[in-house]
RNA sequence: CGCGGGGUGGAGCAGCCUGGUAGCUCGCGAGGCUCAUAACCUCGAGGUCCCCGGUUCAAAUCCGGGCCCCGCACCCA
């Protein structure tokens, strides 16, 4: 569920980028390497190639049907495409001086296949397989993050490299302050073959780090004759993470970069995790919720509305089906949809036209400009539940409206409800980074002349359309149907 | 003294940085409306803002101390 919230946080963003008439590139990926994935793949009776290609079997079909409107999609375990980038990036960590082979001892549970720290053990056993474990020695490689200290502090400091939120920042700062550790970059190929061979070093394989953070730049193929170093240089990069990682997207990568001659990202979105009930998910506790039975019973916009109303971005969220459900019902189901039910119902009852002069100022109109301001406003400080509060606010007011008016039998009803429709195609565009599907449905019900085309990447909200009665060409709504139906 | 997050009406949260009538969602109670997905609108009940001390004219908000919960293995993601 945290790895669903991160892509559709992502790509929310994405497309309110695109919608504003960027240009945007947006890269997803699968680390796919690593001991574990020899493990599994052993226990399941396969080839660490069969896994991990059933594995993204399961995450592209699952991101297509959450609407994530990825660009690329990169595999470590792609040779041709993520390698050649790979090695060469470690061949210049190398070449710096910044990578040097050193023998590591450490303590070793056979039983877990890990190293294990001091602090791990109980009355120095392993407290898993009650066991001692052995000291082991063995050579690895190591990047010398430590030199890079400094230069990471300033980074941080005067905001070079931007965290949000920035309390993740002062965690970082703080890990800077005490004193950074070398990290290590391979393994003997002994204790880990599914990876990347280090280049020039038969005996080892990499570890996650320069392999898996390197994505970023394979996925335009740095280092290659097909380099697309523009999406890199004069972009804006934000990384997409979860906190547990924080440390090596804020330190290890940008010294990695640094090294390499490439500038440092812009910004690093963290996000929190997803406890389910208040409780951690997990297997034993059996409280695992998962996304695709979500999107059966509800739909993807559901979710997609639910992840980004209530988990405020940065902080920890709480999924209980209880509270989807209250939400869904509430907010989508009673307020927006029956909202757009009631309106389009009395605009087909009454016969009524699109006033091809809708009325202004009024209330309404004044709202939907500060509306519209807060909006992006929010967008730009990745304060996404805040952004879209801002669409269910004018939703609420016309709710009101409606009712303190009681349009259906208002000598003005025709201009009332010409204003509730042109609301609603706002509120409809507003909606569109969150819940495109239904937010495509809405302005189609609406009859708005650009609904059709509104999914495309193409498609931009203009300035034009962002105004009050800035849709010349519609007269007509159409039929309303049940966007939001009740879910037992 | 490992690090971090948190303790606000029945539930989930915001507010704390930049002190000054404690706000939102859900639930609950009463009333209204009837165009609408029994939806919508209005009003209301309900809180020692974890505890103790300090600063201040004034503290949920700042400072000090204490108590309690939860992450930082793996599984899951």
């Amino acid at each position: 569920m945290g790895h669903v919230m991160e892509k559709i946080m992502a790509d929310v963003y994405v497309r309110w980028l695109r919608l504003g008439g960027h240009q945007v590139r947006f890269q997803v990926g699968t680390d796919e390497h690593g001991s574990k994935m020899e493990q599994t793949a052993k226990k399941e009776g396969m080839t660490p190639r069969e896994l991990v290609d059933r594995n993204v079997q399961t995450f592209t079909s699952l991101y297509d049907r959450l609407g994530i409107s990825y660009d690329v999609f990169i595999r470590t375990t792609d040779k041709k495409t993520h390698w050649p980038t790979v090695n060469a990036l470690w061949r210049k960590l190398r070449d710096a001086g910044m990578l040097q082979k050193r023998t590591y001892t450490g303590l070793y549970c056979s039983g877990c296949e890990r190293f294990l720290t001091k602090k791990e053990l109980v009355d120095g056993l392993c407290p898993d397989h009650l066991r001692a474990p052995e000291e082991v020695s063995e050579e690895n490689w190591f990047y010398a993050l430590k030199k890079d200290a400094d230069f990471l502090t300033d980074l941080l400091k005067n905001e070079t490299l931007q965290i949000i939120p920035s309390s993740r920042s002062h965690e970082v700062l703080s890990l800077l302050e005490r004193g950074l550790e070398d990290a290590s970059f391979s393994r003997p190929t002994s204790s880990v073959a599914w990876g990347i061979p280090v280049p020039d070093d038969e005996g080892q394989t990499m570890y996650v780090w320069c392999d898996a953070l390197t994505n970023y730049i394979s996925g335009l193929g740095y280092f290659t004759d097909h380099e697309q170093k523009e999406w890199w240089e004069s972009a804006t990069i934000t990384h997409v993470i979860g906190k547990d990682i924080a440390r090596f997207h804020a330190l290890l990568w940008p010294s990695m970069l640094k090294t390499a001659g490439i500038k440092t990202p812009e910004q690093i979105l963290m996000h929190g995790f997803i406890t389910s009930d208040g409780q951690k998910m997990s297997k034993s506790l059996g409280n695992v919720v998962n996304p695709v039975e979500v999107v059966e019973k509800y739909g993807v916009d559901a979710l997609r509305f639910f992840l980004s109303h209530e988990i405020p971005v940065g902080n920890d969220g709480d999924f209980s089906w209880k509270r989807f459900s209250e939400i869904y019902q509430s907010k989508l189901g009673n307020q927006l949809g029956n909202l757009m039910n009631r309106v389009l119902t009395l605009m087909i009852k009454g016969n009524i036209e699109i006033s091809p002069d809708m009325p202004h100022p009024t209330d309404m109109d004044k709202t939907i400009t500060a509306k519209w301001k807060h909006y992006s406003g929010f967008f730009d400080s990745f304060s996404l539940s805040e952004a879209v509060q801002q669409a269910m606010d004018i939703v609420t007011f016309c709710n009101q409206m409606m009712q303190t008016h009681e349009v259906w039998n208002h000598e003005r009803k025709n201009e009332f409800l010409s204003e509730f429709c042109e609301s609603l195609r706002h509120i409809a565009l507003m909606l569109l980074p969150f819940i495109p599907d239904s937010a495509q449905k809405m302005s189609k019900q609406l009859g708005a002349p650009y609904a059709e085309s509104m999914l495309n990447r193409d498609f931009v909200i203009t300035k034009e359309l962002q105004t009050w009665g800035g849709c010349t060409d519609w007269t007509h709504v159409g039929t309303p149907e049940i966007l939001f139906p009740k879910v037992d």
